[in-house]
DNA sequence: GACTACTCTGACCGATCGGTCAGGTTCTGA
DNA sequence: TCAGAACCTGACCGATCGGTCAGAGTAGTC
């Protein structure tokens, strides 16, 4: 029985995105998907080529947004590459929290698949940007929790406003980095 | 066929956490650890009762520091809380970064499991430590992210010693919490 | 040699996974 | 009115999962 409105493409993502937040990736299966829509896993393969594609074009957004900064930045120089990828990751970080809340935990081993092997090594410059292009131990630490940090967790503020979080993350991301020599 | 110097059980655990860390826990099949080890996935199951218990066995001495620190600060006082719990977290971080690299992405995951119930509640303390107990959304925000970003980066500095990288996240907690009022 | 305890295995189990497919139902436009 | 596109489904597939079990090989003990 087809659907008066067939708005099911968009209630499967979005369906997809709550389980996955939830469960995480692996932890989710296609029937659980399916239930929580209502249709059959069968519908859910019709609307999408596969579990993968679900992901794919749940992160494009935050994909493309994530490219665009990264191009922002290349060819630039410590002291700015750090103020511009901290306040570009920022913004992205608070702008897709939802998004980013529901990779959770999981960064590691989606990473590793061949469709997300782009991010990996975007992930490493906006490090090193981070850390102010300096190789000192400290910057490269504090780069990489702070990066780290704010991505695990900016999901867990869903219920805050953007501007709170976006000051309250640029304040500890000022404080915590290391200023390039 | 038995083995001559019956130390099997050392190695299934050896491998397991080898596999998490790469793998992760969903993704890490009793099959894959036994392959690992040269043995039948029976084998496995003969010295552990079930695939959890190789992770509790795996994270046992970890959570008894854990433990340990969270009764270290229980009713404490913002300034000092918020000191002990740093540096106890650090020392914790980076004398089981390996066994919390294995964790990597699956702490919110795990976490939901019955056998680490009491980690959740310990977990939000030390965050409330981290914060000096305040309530602030600037020190809230700090803490969740320190934290976070070192349980989910210390691993990566396996090649580091431990009193270099024990400096420079001091460093950096340091710099990023916010002092309590 | 017989007995026992320990270690290990292949074969097997039910459940669930992602994914396929043939076919039924509804909508749309000529 | 009717053909075809779009949508949806139950039944099914092979693979893999965690876990069970009966029994075989080995080492020590009497």
């Amino acid at each position: 029985m087809a659907r008066a409105v067939p708005e099911t493409h968009a209630e499967i993502l979005a369906a997809a995105g709550r389980r996955f937040a939830v469960t995480g990736y692996k932890g989710t299966s296609l029937q659980d998907i399916a239930r929580e829509v209502g249709v059959s896993k069968a519908t859910v393969l019709y609307h999408f080529a596969n579990k993968e594609a679900l992901l794919t074009e749940l992160m494009a957004p935050g994909l493309a947004a994530l490219v665009e900064l990264d191009e922002r930045i290349a060819g630039l120089g410590g002291g700015q590459a750090q103020r511009i990828a901290a306040e570009g990751f920022v913004d992205l970080a608070v702008r897709f929290r939802r998004q980013i809340a529901l990779l959770r935990g999981e960064f590691p081993t989606l990473l590793r698949q061949p469709a997300f092997a782009h991010v990996q090594q975007i992930s490493e410059r906006l490090i090193a940007a981070f850390a102010g292009r300096s190789t000192h131990l400290a910057a490269r630490v504090a780069a990489l929790v702070v990066l780290a940090g704010i991505a695990e967790t900016c999901g867990e503020f869903g219920d805050l406003g953007d501007d709170e979080l976006r000051d309250a993350l640029l304040g500890l991301v000022r404080r915590a980095l290391v200023p390039p020599d």
